[in-house]
DNA sequence: ACGTAAGTTGACCGAATGGTCATTTTGGAG
DNA sequence: CTCCAAAATGACCATTCGGTCAACTTACGT
């Protein structure tokens, strides 16, 4: 059916286009990827029909590989370090990734297969969250939607020092967790996101 | 010195870029902010002598603004309310306003101005947090610079469903502020930005 | 070993961008 | 009213981008 080139040249592609994306963010040229990939601009054409494609084929495996962190953090007996465990992850993908933050907040959701993936992450979250919740390490009115939202935060906040201070992103983890924490908790004026809010604003 | 016309141009021009840049974000193009004062492309090269300086203009007047917001909340007597208020003015600015998020994440915060501008901001939102820090209900280990890097997150956590929840930046900015209470405060991993890496990041 | 379908190639296209500059227009001083 | 410097203009340039396609190369079944 299809050749063994074809293939590997496949692969080669999806190695490329990651650690150009990784380095350099989305906006990332066709050729740039190509000639990292050592191919003729074409074939990439050949097999992503767009940019848009190819790039949702790599969002989704970067959402993948954080959806397995969190099932297996699943397994993990402490509710609440599987929780930080999740978001430190979550925030250490983004450091060394430039484009897993654009991903996250993905523009391409109405993709289905970026939906997936990302229904998949939510998912894990609701679950990780919900246990934190039940042994009271978390309050009450946060969902795993929310966990999903602040999973860019971190980095982002400290995202203009990050020349400066590599790893400031964890001091706005830990803050943000402690806004998490049922000690501080106050009503909060909006109620979480729905399932239905994601799927209206992918749409729209 | 400088022609009626010339002047009457120039704030033609800031006014339609701020309006686009609002809009559009970074990406505007030149010529539709050229389009939109009823100008010639060439006029704006006349006025700014790059995009960038255009763009940095901009963004001191935005800048700007939200200090003028600080520093009429400094009268305000309740410092917690005035935190408050300070920080939902800059989610607020944000949300109608796209490119004031890169503002605040300001890449060209080389430019003399847009520092100036910066350190401005920076001051009074120290100053906001001091009181705030003394009155009690703000953690000891919060710093002006944490509240300034705060300023962006909770549009950016709520963006990817602001078609669907214009509001739920709302929900955010509170999470956050009650990690800002005392009363959840746990020791973070990390110190607080200084003035130094501030520079160091606009530097390098 | 051969034929062919599958795959690769890179020149090429149209659109868009930031920026330039010779030319034309015009404000406003004398 | 005159006149010229200041300012506006828009055609033009180089570059970059995503994407196309006819011509070429190659893997692989027979």
């Amino acid at each position: 059916m299809s050749r063994a080139d074809a293939a590997r040249n496949r692969s080669l592609l999806i190695e490329a286009a990651s650690a150009e994306l990784s380095e350099h963010g989305l906006d990332v040229s066709i050729s740039r990827i190509a000639a990292r990939a050592g191919v003729a601009k074409g074939t990439v054409f050949n097999h992503f029909s767009s940019k848009e494609e190819l790039v949702s084929t790599i969002f989704c495996e970067q959402l993948g590989a954080l959806a397995v962190i969190g099932e297996t953090l699943l397994e993990h007996t402490d509710p609440r370090s599987a929780l930080l465990r999740f978001m430190t992850a979550g925030a250490e993908l983004q450091v060394n990734d430039r484009s897993f933050c654009e991903a996250v907040t993905a523009t391409s959701r109405a993709d289905p297969a970026v939906r997936a993936a990302s229904d998949r992450l939510a998912r894990v979250a609701e679950e990780l969250t919900a246990r934190a919740r039940q042994v009271g390490v978390v309050r009450a009115d946060v969902t795993g939607h929310d966990i999903v939202l602040l999973l860019s935060a971190p980095t982002w906040i400290a995202a203009p020092l990050a020349a400066a201070r590599s790893d400031l992103w964890r001091r706005y983890l830990h803050l943000i967790l402690d806004g998490l924490r049922p000690e501080a908790a106050h009503e909060l004026p909006v109620g979480a996101p729905t399932n239905e809010d994601f799927v209206t604003a992918a749409t729209r």
